[in-house]
RNA sequence: GCAGGGGUGGUCGAGUGGUUAAUGGCACCGGGCUGUAAACCCGGCGGGUUCACACCCUACGUAGGUUCGAAUCCUACCCCCUGCACCA
């Protein structure tokens, strides 16, 4: 590729990249003395569990690697103590050295999926934060004013709102930066709530006079509701490590047009292919439907495999577009007796209260083999040696045995 | 410590003595429709007993109190926020 065509590669699906002209002149320079570039992504020790959302960032490290670029995946043990000022939480929790190197091998399972493991350098800052020493700490400090930090947006903000900025939240970006200057990083890429604490490694870099790094800024990927990004305490995240059934129905789920979204920062499609599947789709040629399932299949093909997202998509259809029953039903045995039916339906975990399942029986929710239960108050009878087929909603089945 | 503001259901947020299990939004759940677990429409959304009308219990930071009756009034306490002060 030429640098142009390079250039171009890395800049799909980013917000900015501060400068561009600096990442041209690394490329080139790295190009001529065959020296790969270095480029990192802080990730946090406390959350191991990545979801689509962190995969916009680890896909773009991914491109770096492709061509031919070292990535380092830097496990922010140190700075977890501070945890990132980003409006809510207060202190995290202290972690044990164990429980780090536990999260650290979760993190490197799943972003081996995406990524090459041997161009892939993990490292922990508590490694030159830990040796830097209080009086260390002090120096690092001087490096920047009170000022620089509090351009921050996020500090601004609460500031004028008058709500609280903890001393120790403004040693984030200072500690993160001095992270690129350890490192020695050439680019660092990150999401635009990033943006800030990677400028700033550019300004120590300076400090400590070393060539600034480029930031690589990526947008926030929305969760599956396509208004709040995705987060795992919204429950609006679709996690790599979860089944391709799962994944399925969570992509499926996703509206229309936050799919195109999806495929811009999610799949590795060039923005023109994507492109005319839109129109397609626009033009009434294609069924947004089937732009989706494609969609689906190319995640969990990442994730998991093609044959896994053939089955996953398999199954997709027999549970919603045939209604029947899926191919493995969860089986429970029970005491062989009668039991009123929302009594059953609390005893096998389907319903969490006996409210409840009166509920979902009043609203035509429950089938019992296939017939829709009318009545809350019907009898049950779960003999033993015959096998009832209960189903709650489109998605839930069980089967139950008498014993 | 002082002054002020605040703590309501998964969440946001109404409600200042009586149809308040608590308006409304969101989330969530069920149904309908659709080639989608999309969109849209309808319904539900603390728990328990009951075939059912119905009844009971628990709930508005915690604990008491006033009252026929309290999320709403009083007292104490706890916690959060803002400002000021004190200490260093």
């Amino acid at each position: 590729m030429t640098i142009d065509e390079q250039l171009e590669f890395l800049r799909k699906g980013t917000v900015e990249i501060v400068r561009e002209e600096d990442l041209r002149a690394k490329l080139v320079k790295s190009a001529k003395t065959g020296v790969p570039l270095r480029v990192k992504l802080g990730a946090d020790p406390t959350a191991p569990d990545i979801h689509l959302g962190h995969t916009v960032v680890i896909r773009k490290l991914r491109h770096f690697q492709q061509l031919g670029h070292v990535v380092i995946f830097l496990i922010g043990d140190f700075t977890g103590l501070i945890g990132d000022p980003s409006g809510k939480s207060a202190t995290r929790p202290q972690l044990t050295r164990e429980e780090i190197d536990a999260n650290a091998e979760t993190y490197k399972r799943q972003i081996f999926k995406l990524l090459d493991p041997d161009k892939t350098e993990i490292r922990f800052n508590s490694e030159w934060m830990g040796k830097l020493g209080s009086d260390g700490f002090v120096r690092l400090a001087s490096h920047v004013t009170v000022k620089q930090i509090l351009e921050r947006d996020d500090f601004q903000k609460r500031l004028a709102e008058e709500r609280p900025v903890a001393l120790h939240e403004l040693l984030y970006p200072l500690t993160q930066a001095y992270d690129s200057v350890a490192l020695k990083a050439d680019v660092e890429i990150g999401g635009t709530d990033q943006k800030f604490n990677l400028l700033m490694g550019r300004n120590l870099q300076r400090e400590y006079e070393q060539e600034p790094q480029v930031a690589v800024i990526n947008p926030l990927l929305e969760g599956t509701d396509g208004v709040q990004k995705m987060s795992k305490s919204l429950g609006n995240y679709v996690g790599i490590d979860e089944p391709p059934q799962e994944m399925f129905g969570k992509l499926m789920s996703i509206s229309d047009e936050l799919m195109w979204r999806y495929y811009e920062l999610l799949t590795d499609q060039p923005p023109e292919a994507v492109e005319r599947l839109r129109l397609s789709v626009k033009a009434g040629g294609l069924n947004p439907r089937s732009a989706k399932v494609d969609l689906a299949r190319r995640v969990i093909t990442d994730f998991h495999s093609a044959e896994a997202a053939r089955a996953a998509e398999e199954e997709f259809d027999r549970i919603f577009k045939r209604k029947e029953v899926p191919d493995e039903v969860e089986e429970r045995t029970l005491p062989a007796q009668t039991f009123k039916l929302p009594r059953l339906l609390v005893e096998t975990g389907l319903a969490p209260s006996m409210a409840e399942a009166r509920r979902l029986v009043e609203q035509g929710g429950v089938r019992l083999d296939g017939e829709r239960a009318a009545r809350h108050d019907a009898d049950v009878e779960v003999a033993s040696g015959r096998a009832l087929l209960i189903q709650v909603g489109k998605r839930r089945f069980m089967r139950v045995r008498g014993a």
